[in-house]
DNA sequence: AAGAACTGAAATAAATATTATTACAGTTAC
DNA sequence: GTAACTGTAATAATATTTATTTCAGTTCTT
């Protein structure tokens, strides 16, 4: 999995539990730990299709348009990845059966191994993922000791 | 997909297309377009898993060890590409809930994908990819046409 | 109106990952 | 003994990914 989906899927979720409020792309940087330029271009993406809007100026950012269960990530993996699974296949011999027509086979394979992939990540929202994340037991300890 | 995973399978392809001879890295190499010491290096893989023989020396080169139909495409995934479907997640903010924690979320969710791929891939043997990439026209044209 | 705090986008640089190349020791056939 | 192979390590070249810099345009605040 490319990494455009990771930082995608982890801005999502971040503005899903920062419900209501704007988040810079410097706030989004420091909990992804990416560039604030590149969390701008993947979260452009976002926005052409409708899934985050933008506010330009000063107090803006990126708010969530939608609601986190509405989200299936497999829509995040149409926009940020799709075709990635599909083997490269770099041109091979010509004038060999297998070399001439691998990438074919591969591809009508691949293709059909995506989709499945894409209905399985179907069952996930970025609701699903929001709430794993908080189940997970390592920033109650880290929150605990920073409030001592 | 990565790309070793391409290079083994179209090897085997190779292989069971040349049943019984003996294949040089320089002849698989011709197919596939790869430089022969990757290939010498991606088949050492398939070589230790018993899946082809090596005999070095004049007149060696590489050689099926087994049945087409009895290899599926999830056990060359496994030695060429197991883990690679699930997100890197470089190191993100510990601090962040969501920094924290997304790296585990995705790679369990990831890991069941994965494990569903491998059972879509175990659909398909190198005998069905053999027998799809006779099934081309491409060679067929080419051969005609290099046969005038 | 001016300045501060933002996004959008392009261009460039740096870092990383992939692939090719070179080199050579070891093996086998003739 | 020599030619034709594999195995493997080290290095070089290339491609891809990511970060950085820069700046124009927008919006809020005073």
């Amino acid at each position: 999995m490319n990494s455009e989906f990771t930082l995608a899927v982890h801005s999502l979720t971040y503005l899903a539990l920062h419900p209501g409020q704007m988040a810079t792309s410097n706030a989004i940087s420091e909990s992804t730990a990416v560039h604030p330029v590149r969390v701008r271009k993947v979260l452009g993406l976002l926005r052409k299709q409708g899934y985050i809007a933008t506010k330009e100026g000063c107090g803006g950012g990126f708010i969530l348009q939608v609601k986190p269960e509405d989200v299936g990530l497999h829509e995040i993996y149409k926009i940020t990845s799709e075709g990635t699974l599909i083997p490269k296949c770099t041109p091979a011999n010509p004038d060999c059966v297998v070399g001439a027509n691998m990438k074919n086979t591969l591809t009508t394979i691949f293709g059909n191994a995506e989709k499945q992939l894409e209905s399985f990540l179907a069952g996930y929202s970025i609701n699903d993922v929001a709430m794993l994340v908080k189940k997970q037991p390592s920033k109650q300890i880290s929150e605990i000791v920073s409030e001592l």
